[in-house]
DNA sequence: TTCTAGTTGCGAATAACTCGCAACTTGATT
DNA sequence: AATCAAGTTGCGAGTTATTCGCAACTAGAA
């Protein structure tokens, strides 16, 4: 059940759309090698700069309908970073092992954390409510090693 | 360092806002409270409809503003619950343990899940990383037992 | 009571999507 | 290879969810 979700992931993109009666495009195919080549969060008016190198015509909305497709395929998954910058979504290509992203709520770098206690966690909570999870998002945010060596004074908040 | 969070929750309201420069207000105090009593998430719309109770011409602009000040003082969580209805966010009172939200993706139910893992899982990476987590927020998706045993055929994908 | 800096209500402006629809593809079928 | 029903796309026009500018209005330190 918890495994269920790494195969799917293997299998290759076509399949998995055709598995839901959807098609494979140019489009939906330029935007996931463009997150799958990315190797980090991009949004959506990044994705579409990137894929428009390769389909010029392409346009903002379809980026958003590609990326609800492979959203719900479980081929991405999403992400907000603590909407550190603005109340948009950022995306990238799902990899074998969910990982999770801190934040730094002062200076915006994000990092990338992986920990075996984070399937533990998840398959704990499957077995213990008898549901399935398909999409786990942990998002952490505070204060970077970086930055708390600074020692500067706790920010000011604007109203 | 885990702890300072949670003694954090603790002092009143109007110490916490002070502490930053900022002041305690009729409107600020209402809208906290609103969230403290439901227990649940509310999205910003249905806070201003419950506030407006007390204080009839409160307007959206503020509730943002305020929601927007209690989440940075780490005294409400934002949560997306998977967005299942549209992009739009909820908020919540923190509790003394985060807890995580489990939305299901066929039928919406949220269920709240807490386990010391949880907790065990933020100290191992603030440990490991050097970090500080102030906030943590654990979204999962998926289908919940009681869908699980309609034992319907994966839904269909809109483009 | 005074005074200064933080706040609020408003309406306008943005940001981030989402929709309707005609034209265009995909890929199963013949 | 040609056909065709059903899925998709590009557009531009919405919608939803916030955010801003600013003058009038407090909170709370002095």
């Amino acid at each position: 059940m918890v495994l269920a979700k790494h195969l799917k992931q293997r299998r290759p993109v076509t399949r998995e759309l055709q598995a839901r009666g959807l098609r494979m495009t140019a489009q939906r195919k330029v935007i996931a090698e463009v997150l799958q080549k990315a190797g980090k969060h991009l949004d959506a008016p990044e994705v579409l700069r990137r894929a428009r190198q390769q389909l010029p015509g392409l346009h903002l909305a379809t980026v958003y309908r590609a990326l609800e497709s492979l959203k719900k395929l479980g081929i991405i998954d999403e992400l907000d970073l603590m909407h550190f910058r603005g109340t948009g979504h950022y995306y990238e290509a799902r990899t074998d092992k969910d990982h999770m992203h801190f934040t730094c709520q002062r200076c915006g770098s994000v990092l990338e954390i992986q920990t075996p206690l984070f399937e533990k966690l998840k398959a704990q909570i499957e077995g213990r409510h008898g549901l399935s999870i398909r999409v786990a998002r942990l998002e952490l945010g505070g204060i970077c090693g970086t930055c708390a060596a600074k020692k500067e004074k706790p920010e000011r908040i604007s109203a």
